[in-house]
RNA sequence: GGAAUCUUAGCUCAGCUGGGAGAGCAUCUGCCUUACAAGCAGAGGGUCACAGGUUCGAGCCCUGUAGGUUCCACCA
């Protein structure tokens, strides 16, 4: 027999041990089978410096729905999880925690260095995948990789000698972004654009040879000044025509530099005069490209200018920018300051402006693979979810640019790249090169540099599964299924774990991505540290349960949109998980009491046909939902079957059975509610895996556990399309009872003898099936079916419905005048009801033209709402008489 | 400068392929009914931003307007 529950549910009692027990039984684990269809999930792997936030909690409770519905229907569910070495974050980090300590990163040396970012890896790595594991996340964790242990590290390289074979791996001396605080470069995706207050200097430059003539330009950073080496017009200005090919006097420097034309100049903006910085601005790069002007770099790394800068060098560029316009201004060459809004680039890491620099730099050449990803979408073989997400692919894709790959930071993938030392060959390969294959001299020196944290991850869906090694679990699990993440990386991650996969592997690495939103505070913000808004999933599920943190996650939104976080929304979820515990405990009580007993699917009542055939159209609807992703859908459909049908109707219903001692219909009864139960707890498991699982193993005795249960499938002997009606116009009954009883202030003590009036034999027998359980439902003493109104008084309330009419004599309370005011407005509605559907009816362009069964659904209404204000007038009648 | 998205009850949001407006919270009225007061029963509350259009029929599709949010973009 089950044993009895505590009174209310108590998440942190038991949620440890579940999951132990899970971890125990190796639930989670997948291996290779043959036999079994594969479901895979790649976990995107949280950064080793991350603590567990919002968006991790809703983005990891996503998979584990998905898996566990998987892996209830009886797939070989993977989810593979993992860490991400997070190239910057972790260095920033290790050189923060080092200066704290007063020492110096120059000072450790690389290999230093590298030792102890290892140890910190060792101490906090594993810090996150334990706050992953308090929210129930099933992932497979025997399999748990890092991006930088030895496979990761062998597909880096493979990938990084296959491209630059191919040559779309290339170094190349081009314009780059460079954060001068983190002292690398970033790509052009780290890059955030925001809006800046600035000012727009207007400079005079003076024209060689013509005293009193200037050529007016206008800059946001006129620091730059010290390395421009041109001054540019568009060629189809005709106010400059004259001045193309004339030299200036760079002001400052004592320089000479030309004027030239180019149609990269907008006529309208600003003077039509642009100064060219060929070293810190793309288009000037460019534009000094195309006239082979000197890229004069006039910065150091940390951005304070250097010894080209004369006067100014050792000066911060925005120091040495005030010093120069102060200068400017002395000369009489500052026209004029102009305040101007312009778009600054930073670093989205730590908000740095990011100063272009002319680096030598590694390079991946992007034209040729985003060929075949931008058409893995339009051809619909990879769907986004949601497909607005389309858009935002395809924009990207078709303006991508070379993505550069090098980082001047030490913990991370080194680059496989060789120099000779004597020849100056450049060899890339595999493992380490000893001698030079050109020159045969040992002098090698490996690159400095490391890739992008982002190069490793995108070849995470293949390379965690054993790749470039022919693996089982490649040939078995891969292409994985769906993956599950925030719309925020879709350049960083899924477009680039996309194109590697395909030009790697010749595959798609997934079918379908699922977008989800950010999780925002209560006003909307983003949760950020510097805000402090940020809420610790780690407190909420200390306080609530991780069951209810997940089922507040994942309701009330739609795929792709962010969500705000409010705690009532989580107590709310709380109530519901305790909800389920109760009427759990309700019907373990009962088992208890009375024993179970099988029972044939014959000797069912209609109530437990109808709530059997609700839990069966339930796990239909929910398959669907949850087949199409839609998993808040499906949360709130079996959140609404529970609590209001299950518990508020069907419970209700069926306990004057349980408590008769002679009737003969409580073996069903019992039955029905531990099976019912059960399905729903499969149902709902997903999305609450403790409470479920407590519940689940203390109602069936004889299994081990939830997790590994079968999905519930619809069954056509379950399903009683007919019962499920009869027991609507019940519950409008007893609704009808009930609001009459609100409206009278009639207290629950009060008993009433109610009479069912029907002129149909069919409804009659449905109501003598329904006596039973109208004394709980309605308060009832007495219940009479009947087909007319013999033995009624007169004075008696009444509620109508479709196809009969309730009468409760209460000849004390009843007040006639409000009895016949509540009729008319009965009456009202009615007619207004009737109206509509007559409208439409009536309206040949809908006879003519709207599909039939809709057609037949209006007039069925019509009859009904006819019946009904029948009925109401011919009470109406007898009250006034 | 392009693009996406949102505008639905007091608040936060659902509403799948167009066929009588929903939830949670809040409010009001009754209930400590032997599973649950983290509960039960009942009630009030919405010209679905605005203006047009398509349709027998529009919260949903199309066009435009206003406001909000976000992404992309090299205007010095």
């Amino acid at each position: 027999m089950p044993k009895e529950l505590e009174k209310t549910y108590n998440p942190s009692e038991i949620e440890d041990r579940i999951y132990k027990n899970w971890l125990d039984k190796k639930y989670f684990h997948a291996e290779v089978d043959r036999s079994k269809k594969p479901f895979t999930i790649v976990m995107p792997p949280p950064n080793i410096t991350g603590q567990l936030h919002m968006g991790h909690a809703l983005d990891n409770t996503m998979q584990d729905i998905l898996i566990r519905y998987k892996r209830m229907q009886g797939y070989n569910a993977l989810w593979q999880p993992g860490t991400d070495h997070a190239a910057i974050a972790t260095e920033v980090k290790i050189i923060e925690s080092l200066k704290e300590q007063g020492i110096d990163k120059e000072d450790l040396g690389r290999e230093g260095f590298l030792e102890k970012a290892w140890d910190w890896r060792r101490e906090y790595g594993g810090r996150i995948i334990n706050q992953l594991k308090k929210l129930g996340s099933s992932a497979d964790w025997d399999r748990e990789r890092f991006t930088m242990d030895e496979g990761n590290n062998e597909a880096v390289n493979e990938v990084f000698c296959k491209l630059y074979e191919k040559g779309w791996i290339y170094k190349g001396s081009r314009i780059v972004n460079w954060c001068p605080v983190c002292q690398t470069t970033i790509s052009d995706a780290e890059v955030e654009h925001v809006d800046q207050d600035g000012f727009f200097w207007h400079i005079n430059y003076p024209i060689v040879g013509e005293e009193g003539r200037f050529v007016e330009i206008a800059t946001t950073r006129p620091e730059t000044l010290l390395g421009d080496t041109a001054v540019a017009v568009n060629p189809e200005d005709e106010r400059y025509t004259d001045i193309v090919g004339k030299m200036l006097e760079l002001p400052l420097t004592g320089r000479q530099i030309p004027v030239i034309a180019d149609a990269y100049v907008d006529k309208e903006f600003g003077t039509g005069c642009v100064k060219i910085t060929p070293a810190h601005d793309p288009n000037d790069f460019e534009v000094g490209k195309r006239h082979n002007l000197e890229e004069i770099n006039i910065m150091n790394d940390d951005a304070t200018i250097n010894a080209i800068g004369g006067k100014y060098a050792g000066m911060d560029r925005y120091e040495a920018r005030k010093a120069m316009v102060a200068d400017l201004e002395a000369a009489g060459l500052l026209v004029k300051v102009v305040p101007h809004s312009h778009n600054v680039g930073t670093h989205d890491r730590c908000k740095t402006t990011v100063e272009p620099l002319v680096k030598p730099q590694w390079f991946v050449k992007m034209s040729e693979m985003a060929k075949p990803a931008l058409e893995a979408v339009k051809s619909g073989e990879l769907k986004l979810i949601p497909e607005r997400m389309n858009k935002n692919y395809y924009n990207w894709l078709e303006n991508i640019r070379d993505w550069c790959v090098s980082r001047q930071l030490w913990w991370g993938h080194r680059i496989p790249a060789y120099y000779c030392q004597d020849c100056g060959e450049i060899t890339v390969a595999k493992e380490a090169v000893s001698a030079c294959p050109k020159c045969g001299s040992s002098n090698m020196k490996q690159d400095e540099d490391t890739l992008d944290t982002w190069f490793s991850s995108a070849l995470w869906p293949f390379s965690t599964l054993g790749w470039p090694q022919k693996t089982e679990e490649m040939d078995y699990f891969f292409p994985t299924d769906v993956l599950v993440t925030g719309y925020d990386i879709i350049f960083f991650w899924v477009i680039r774990m996309v194109f590697s996969s395909l030009e790697q592997t010749g595959k798609l690495p997934f079918h379908t991505v699922l977008f989800h939103g950010l999780v925002r505070d209560e006003q909307g913000r983003k949760m950020s540290k510097s805000l402090g808004n940020g809420i610790d999933p780690l407190e909420v599920i200390d306080k609530y349960g991780a069951d209810a943190l997940r089922f507040t996650l994942i309701t009330g939104n739609a795929p792709g949109n962010d969500m705000r976080f409010y705690w009532e929304r989580v107590e709310a979820s709380r109530n519901f998980a305790n909800k389920v515990w109760n009427a759990s405990r309700f019907i373990m009580m009962n088992m208890e009491k009375a024993g179970e007993k099988d029972v044939d699917l014959s000797s069912l009542t209609l109530a437990d046909r109808w709530i059997l055939s609700k839990v069966n159209t339930l796990a239909k609807d929910m398959t669907e939902n949850l087949d199409k992703y839609e998993l808040g859908i499906a949360a709130s459909k079996v959140y609404d079957f529970i609590w209001e049908e299950f518990c508020d109707w069907y419970i209700e219903m069926v306990k004057p059975r349980l408590y008769s001692d002679t009737d003969n219909t409580k073996a069903a009864a019992l039955w029905t509610l531990k099976t019912v139960l059960g399905n729903a707890l499969k149902l709902l498991h997903p999305y609450m895996p403790f409470v479920t699982e407590e519940i689940y193993t203390n109602l069936m005795e004889d299994e081990e556990s939830i997790m590994i249960a079968p999905w519930p499938e619809f069954k056509d002997e379950w399903n009683f399309a007919q019962d499920e009606q009869a027991v609507d116009t019940i519950k409008d009954a007893v609704r009808g009872i009930r609001n009459l009883r609100a409206e009278m202030n009639v207290p629950n003590s009060k008993k009433a003898t109610v009479y069912v009036v029907s002129e149909k034999e069919e409804v009659r027998r449905i109501f003598e099936d329904a006596k039973v359980f109208f004394a709980t439902l309605g308060f009832a003493s007495e219940v009479f079916v009947q087909a007319d109104k013999a033995g009624i008084a007169d004075d008696a309330v009444s509620t109508v419905i479709h196809d009969a009419v309730v009468y409760m004599p209460f000849a004390e309370l009843v007040d006639i005048a409000k009895e016949i005011e509540r009729l008319k407005k009965e009456q009202k509605r009615l007619e207004g009801e009737i109206k509509r559907c007559n409208s439409m009816l009536n309206n040949p362009n809908f006879v003519g033209k709207a599909p039939e069964a809709k057609i037949a659904e209006e007039k069925e209404k019509l009859a009904k709402y006819t019946g009904m204000l029948e009925t109401v007038e011919e009470r109406l009648g007898q009250l006034k008489s």
